[in-house]
DNA sequence: ATTTGTTTTAATCATTTGTTTAAATCGAGA
DNA sequence: TCTCGATTTAAACAAATGATTAAAACAAAT
């Protein structure tokens, strides 16, 4: 049973990988035709314009990319340090398998801040709260802002300064992948060590 | 004595400016040129090309990024722990006064492989190999890719992620600063304690 | 087989965009 | 003042690009 996709399939797959590659504004419609195997004007006739399309596409990353954070982060019931391991998991995962989702998003969200904010409206996540009330109750020194920014900056970071990381000769090409698995253990006892309280003297 | 700036120092500075701001495929040569209260020609009279104005522009701003960090992390007289505090130092200043710097550069650079290669010829470091040394010396638990990584991740990726950590709530916009000044001092001490090896049960 | 609505194609449009050209203006030295 | 090269301006060009149109092909229902 040959399962064959849609013409609107088709481009939307074609969209979200140049323009995950190339950004918005370096990305050509007819490009993204071609990819799919289609001609010009069916991406007009099936989603209006390029920022529409752009816009499906970027919903679906933006959502992709929260939704490996968010319930795990909210949840009550789940102690903080298996948070961070759940979500060192699950990022790194996610990432290994769409090496520019975050390069992506972000560089899109410093440039089009708009759009983004519509978008988040729609995707709302309230894990700050309950975390606070963790970190409060566990006693540990530090903050939610800067627990966060570093854990997701361990994860991610490697993924968006990839090319100077390999360019730089830091690490291979062929061992990156090994390189962030490894950091993907590592990261949870990292911010372990950093959020336990200073001994007295 | 008013100082007058050269038409070709104005339109380096306007290119500087658009273009970090959206990028080199979003940048058109015409604001570029409004920018600069010049006249659109004058920028191939100058420059040649949309591409060689851009190299310029790059070739600065790499630069920049770079020798915050390149000649203190060389410095075999300079002790590991003091290199991070300094690193810290330097690249939480410059980065607040070039809040797209990180972002900027590390995009075009996936985008634009090529041009960063020949670049980086340019401007070899060699610093990898004094850390190397170092961390041996000094029998800390972590690797020379996981310490440069950490330690540049914490301080560049507030600047990268600034849109949504400003988006989520997590830090009020007129709280930023204030956020990564305070993170400056706190980066060497988080490092310190994630390098400080096991005690042994 | 005919009709009807959907999907696809090929061609074209209007605008944008990087670049060029030719003439005008300026400024210093003879 | 005149000249000559450097700088600036205004206009235009060619290609690229997002979008549209009108007709053709297709598919399902009657």
């Amino acid at each position: 049973m040959m399962e064959s996709i849609s013409t609107e399939e088709k481009i939307i797959r074609a969209a979200d990988k140049i323009f995950t590659q190339k950004g918005y504004a370096a990305t050509r419609t007819r490009e993204i035709a071609e990819e799919a195997g289609t001609n010009l004007a069916l991406l007009n006739y099936y989603f209006g314009s390029k920022e529409k399309l752009f816009r499906n596409v970027v919903r679906e990353k933006l959502k992709m990319l929260l939704s490996a954070m968010g319930p795990i982060a909210s949840d009550e019931n789940i102690p903080i340090d298996q948070k961070i391991k759940m979500i060192s998991e699950n990022y790194t995962q996610l990432l290994l398998e769409n090496e520019d989702l975050p390069l992506f998003i972000l560089n899109e969200w410093s440039v089009n801040k708009k759009l983004f904010a519509d978008l988040i409206r729609e995707t709302r996540q309230h894990a700050e709260p309950v975390i606070e009330k963790q970190l409060r109750e566990s006693g540990v020194a530090i903050s939610v802002e800067d627990l966060i920014v570093n854990t997701l900056g361990m994860i991610m970071f490697p993924f968006i300064a990839k090319p100077m990381i390999l360019s730089s000769g830091l690490v291979q090409k062929d061992q990156f992948a090994m390189f962030v698995e490894k950091r993907k253990e590592k990261i949870p006892e990292w911010i372990k060590k950093i959020t336990v309280k200073q001994e007295p003297l």
